[in-house]
RNA sequence: CGGAGCGUAGCGCAGCUUGGUAGCGCAUCUGCUUUGGGAGCAGAGGGUCGUAGGUUCAAAUCCUAUCGCUCCGACCA
């Protein structure tokens, strides 16, 4: 490919929108064009990126089983109304067509996928089988943001399974897995496997796993322990808390007077006690389809609440901190509430790190009273044990024989058991062995092809530019031909021609600028490798620069070992 | 949806306080000279100052409304 007759644009300059390393870089790199908020074109460079990135997830998924189909972007209202799922995603876009009939652009296909399945499908003997494609996505996103990262349109792989029973969806889920692990270290990326929680997807004690690219914009935090391996999206994650232990006794409790200390910062100095010897209160709305009802949760005081473990415990929809209205509303002082003394009207909720058999402070519920010497299991008998707190760095494994640490992560891979869920929903059956119909069980695959074109970037760049793995990197060889004598010119068009004809796929910059200005333009774009030609390495000893993007080393080769060396060290 | 900020040439910005001929750098085009880390000189093209009202002799500038974009939060498979 030759630049001087190619549209390729590069800017010195950021635009001043982009904010995180990947969006500044492909924007300047002229991978991308933003049409609107989300919103995004791929050019040619940025194009080729992503579909290396779909050549490998393809392969990789036809070796596992898969079988790769394309179902429209627009589908009927009348399938997301079957699911039940027509109000329940806030984000789908939808739309009415010129009769007056609803449509939307899909966020996802599990209702297509359904209604393909359920209409071709009869026998059991037809399972395990599993279907993808790889199409454009819509997702009308509250704030889409960060370029590609969380873009509104964006190219998804969505993969979905059905099975007679759970061994065969427990297969098929690994298959999966480790097809998803192929496939991140194909792309040559930084990569942690954790446990999820899955959302509104599946319910919260399914099975479910996300695949994370280490990178410090992520927008997940991940739960991860070099010793033992645990690593978990930090809304799942389950630690102990280290060197922490409860005071013991056996005092009754008593309110002592604390005025004006609302917060555990100051009960704690004026009561001298640590923050972990107090409870905190957080009173959330718990709210389910139309209803909603007040909860009570109790945490270590210095410990913090975590909403998604919250969320699934109490099976509500949403969740939210109470308004100050509606404490007062049930009697609750905000700042002094506690277990002892609390209605039990009220559903309380106390956390698993709290020692039931410890002593603690908590609010009197009433104001400028604390209580203390509460024995949770003695004076709290109405709350239920619960998992509640957020992860932090510093915590136990479970086992005891880690710590943990926390790392940032871009979810570019997540892969659910979703059960019958769906199925059910849309009624899809096969009959069984006996002939009598069944509701298969599924299993959703998903990777986001964009975001790990992203994510890639915000991995591996530096000061100069992109730095892309040789794998997904739109080309294989960046070709500074800087030639002035009219024989190294013919010569550097040979070497080009020879390049092409092995298999190498080439940029060949013969654009009539300075060699300052293509070697800038070659560190920014970021293939793996840029080779040089130049009057004086030429004419002095026939020689060819080779300088490798990632670690900057530059050596001279001759004409006859210029292929073996790029192909050996680009892999190909 | 709550909070903050920004819309002036393709990109980055100045001008706005105190109303009076729309500017700078990069990019683009032409010519000449250059050529191993974003070259120099000379010249050129490109903007109804987001949009719509209003105030005024006069609005990029003041007022009102509206649209768009970005960031933080809420939200998010």
């Amino acid at each position: 490919m030759r630049l001087s007759q190619s549209l390729w644009q590069t800017f010195k300059e950021v635009p001043a929108e982009a904010e995180i390393p990947s969006h500044r870089l492909m924007l300047r790199a002229g991978l991308i064009h933003k049409s609107g908020a989300g919103i995004y074109n791929l050019l040619p460079f940025g194009l080729r990126v992503v579909q290396k990135i779909e050549r490998i997830v393809r392969d990789e998924l036809d070796k596992a089983g898969c079988q790769e189909i394309l179902m429209s972007m627009v589908t009927p209202g009348e399938l997301w109304q079957e699911s039940g799922r027509w109000d329940l995603m806030t984000e789908m876009l939808k739309f009415k067509d010129k009769k007056n009939r609803d449509l939307c652009l899909s966020p996802t296909n599990e209702e297509t996928v359904s209604d393909i399945f359920r209409n071709i499908v009869k026998s059991y003997k037809s399972l395990p089988a599993t279907l993808y494609q790889i199409n454009t996505k819509f997702r009308d996103e509250i704030r889409p943001r960060f370029g590609l990262m969380r873009a509104r349109e964006f190219i998804m792989k969505d993969a979905y399974s059905f099975h007679n029973d759970k061994e065969s969806l427990d297969l098929v889920y690994k298959d999966l897995y480790d097809a998803y692990c192929r496939i991140f270290e194909r792309m040559g990326l930084e990569y942690t496997v954790v446990e999820a929680d899955g959302g509104a997807m599946a319910s919260s004690d399914s099975q479910t796993h996300e695949f994370q690219v280490v990178a410090e914009t992520g927008e997940d935090e991940i739960i991860y322990c070099a010793q033992t391996g645990y690593a978990a999206n930090i809304e799942k994650a389950k630690t102990k808390r280290a060197n922490a232990p409860a005071l013991t006794g056996d005092a009754a409790y008593e309110d002592v007077a604390t005025p004006g200390a609302a917060t555990i910062e100051a009960v704690a100095k004026l009561l001298k006690i640590e923050k972990h010897h107090t409870i905190k209160a957080l009173v959330y709305e718990c709210i389910s389809g139309e209803e909603s009802k007040i909860i009570v949760a109790f945490i270590l005081g210095d410990d913090t609440l975590n909403e998604v473990k919250l969320k699934a415990v109490t099976g509500a929809d949403h969740v939210r901190a109470a308004s100050e209205s509606m404490l007062s509303l049930v009697g609750l002082v905000k700042g002094f509430i506690g277990p002892v003394g609390l209605s039990e009207k009220i559903e309380v909720l106390i956390d698993e790190a709290i020692d039931h058999e410890g002593l603690y402070v908590a609010g009197a519920n009433k104001a400028d009273f604390h209580t203390k010497n509460i024995k949770p299991s003695r004076d709290a008998i109405h709350a239920k044990r619960v998992d509640l707190r957020l992860a932090c760095s510093g915590d136990l494994t479970l086992d005891e024989k880690g710590v943990v640490a926390v790392r940032r992560g871009i979810e570019v891979g997540h892969i659910f058991q979703l059960g019958n869920k769906y199925t059910k929903a849309m009624n899809v059956t096969v009959s069984d062995v006996n002939g009598k119909p069944m509701h298969p069980l599924m299993g959703c695959y998903g990777i986001g092809i964009t975001r790990v074109a992203a994510a890639a970037v915000e991995q591996n760049n530096d000061e100069g530019g992109i730095i892309w793995p040789a794998a997904i990197a739109p080309y294989h060889v960046y070709f500074a031909s800087i030639a002035k004598d009219e024989e190294v010119s013919k010569i550097a068009e040979g070497i080009y021609h020879e390049l092409q004809n092995q298999g190498l796929e080439v940029v060949f910059d013969d654009r009539k600028v300075g060699p300052g200005f293509k070697f800038k333009d070659s560190d920014l774009l970021g293939l793996p490798v840029r080779i040089v030609v130049g009057d004086k390495t030429w004419k002095d000893q026939e020689k060819i620069e080779v300088v490798w993007r990632h670690n900057g080393e530059k050596l001279l080769v001759s004409r006859e070992e210029l292929v073996g060396t790029l192909k050996a060290g680009l892999k190909v």
